[in-house]
DNA sequence: CTCAGCCATTAGATCGTTCCAACGACACTA
DNA sequence: TAGTGTCGTTGGAACGATCTAATGGCTGAG
């Protein structure tokens, strides 16, 4: 029975290093260099010294490391508010993989509230200062005139985005998800299941996230000989806008709907139930992004998945990678989503 | 022109209390008691060394005051992984208002995964000994057999709860929805609108959160002299469940629908249209939970939502009330969740 | 005039870890 | 046998704050 004296049944206070180098018979350095440079002992002497750290619970103190190394092992993520239906609709799970990568290298992420509107980034400038924040993950980067990339990059902090920078100086690393690469998939298996009137439905110009999803709806239909002209739309904000944006997409006879979102998707479920039509057996659609809602919807709504875990895993390698190597050149990953096949696009042999 | 030496612009390491000192002439514990005590000083020192504060853009460093109070003012938050559906859909808004919350009084969220159906607290066992944290926010309390609270209260760790204990064995603080007030309060909404013949919807007996969600809209019932009998059914885990289930209801002629969860309330809507009903016109529903999906289903879902950032707040009353004193009896807090009316369940001068 | 008592301020140790330079033991070369 | 090098280990200082106890200046009582 191994952690009889272990920290969390000891009264006084937490085991340390020193007690454990006395338990070991050598000095607190070389319990240190047990953990931080193990091939510097000798394998006899690390045998020990494990078998004490392992007796008696040691875990060692951040606080103190962190006072000495300069570094918290800490992550830092901003939270902004979400307004109703704005921000991306799955911020929890993202965050969620997010953590999960985050643990398994041995680092935590930090939160932070960052008020609605406001620019002054003092949060971050608290975390580095007071906690000494090793990185931070941004969020939430498709609005103009972002502030925060130029900022930490001015003082070299380490950071990574979630979402490209649209605009074309571009700075620093990012993860994103490919959107066309998604709706062009999306096509792609709209035309395997016979479709050829495709349409899309889009937000409006000037956004990047919904350019880029127009931009694969387009080249696939390129790409097979099909007609984009009059079968797109993109002025469609939120549901209802969709719902009566879509209208002239089915008035010109298209058989099948690509939606920028799942929530401009289900606008379309609107306007065709309005005119007697049921989803997925009169017209079929896809959404994006994978919600909650695609898949409690009636028919259940063909999305395409973003790849959260991998995403999550993503901006922790960079990160770390920029921690270990701050001049290197910026890396920047686009994951492929995938098609998540319900009822309102089934799959080909249904 | 403050913050010439700002720690933000300096680039030989952070600015340390000494430094401070050294410029406003005092010695660095006087400094220390500026900040940590500020009327043991004499006015006129207090305002300078308040100045040289200023001047340098001093910050504490969280880990030397870490190493040497043991209390890291970090917050600990175990994030479940969100099966679809299940968990509660406003977890995202709920770790915004908890980190704006402990953002005011000087605390931060710190998070970390719990793996699926991991018993293991592991990720309590290392935010305690290595980040000395002070405390936990738990969540997802529903289920049974949840060993969090008694492992932490046996190690005196303060921790509080969103989501109360169902059990009868009640351990620690909690703050949670008074689920029973806000049904109760959509059957008075209800009757002001007319209806009588009013339904409920819920989930399978034995869900602590059902189970007062039900209680809620029996007693109002009863207080108005209105028959339950026949009137409820406990079974709609999820949508397809709720369409099914809550149809003797519609059968036995009800004119409104109260709903356990807004999902269970998707479900009614899609029974509804079924037999070529609407929501709102024909039998009024209303939800609970104010998710993301109540907004967006036409017509908009009348629904109880939770007083989310007031839950933030008292969570964090609650922890600093109990770190300052661990002994004193425990606190439970019960918020009344607000009626959000959109056109499922009109106003009723409408 | 001296001494207790109070006030504002300070000196020195301390929290738990890692960095740096020095250490003794041993083998190998000359 | 003495000198050089390597290897594994150690001692002491440092990180930046707070704690405890002590300091000197000042007032007022005896």
């Amino acid at each position: 029975m191994p952690r009889s004296t272990s920290s969390s049944s000891a009264k006084g206070g937490p085991v340390t290093l020193s007690m454990v180098a006395t338990r070991a018979g050598v000095s607190p350095q070389t319990v240190s260099n047990a953990l931080n440079s193990p091939d510097l002992l000798r394998p006899e002497t690390l045998e020990r010294v494990r078998r004490a750290i392992d007796e008696m619970g040691y875990r060692p103190s951040r606080a103190a490391q962190t006072l000495r190394t300069r570094s918290s092992k800490l992550i830092g993520y901003g939270m902004r508010p979400s307004p109703p239906g704005t921000t991306f609709p799955v911020m929890d799970r993202f965050l969620h993989a997010l953590s999960e990568a985050a643990d398994e290298t041995g680092y935590r992420i930090v939160l932070f509230a960052e008020p609605a509107g406001d620019a002054s980034l003092k949060g971050y400038e608290e975390l580095l200062g007071q906690h000494n924040v090793d990185a931070f993950v941004i969020s939430d980067t498709a609005e103009r005139n972002d502030p925060r990339q130029a900022w930490l990059a001015k003082r070299d902090v380490p950071f990574v985005a979630f979402g490209r920078m649209w605009s074309k100086r571009q700075i620093g690393d990012w993860v994103d998800v490919d959107g066309a690469c998604g709706t062009d998939a999306a096509v792609e298996h709209l035309i395997a299941l016979g479709h050829r009137r495709i349409a899309f439905l889009g937000w409006r110009r000037g956004s990047g996230i919904g350019d880029d999803r127009a931009e694969g709806w387009q080249r696939a239909m390129r790409r097979h000989g099909l007609p984009t002209r009059g079968r797109r739309v993109e002025s469609a904000d939120d549901v209802d806008a969709a719902r009566a944006a879509v209208k002239p997409l089915l008035d010109a006879g298209a058989t099948a709907v690509v939606a920028a979102s799942d929530t401009v998707a289900l606008g379309c479920y609107y306007a065709l139930r309005e005119r007697g039509a049921t989803p997925g057996r009169d017209v079929a659609v896809v959404g994006f992004d994978d919600s909650p809602i695609a898949a409690i919807l009636s028919p259940g709504l063909t999305t395409l998945a973003q790849p959260l875990e991998e995403i999550g895993r993503e901006c922790v390698r960079l990160l770390l990678a920029r921690i270990a190597a701050p001049a290197a050149p910026p890396e920047r990953i686009l994951l492929d989503p995938s098609l998540v096949v319900r009822d309102s696009a089934p799959t080909p042999d249904a």
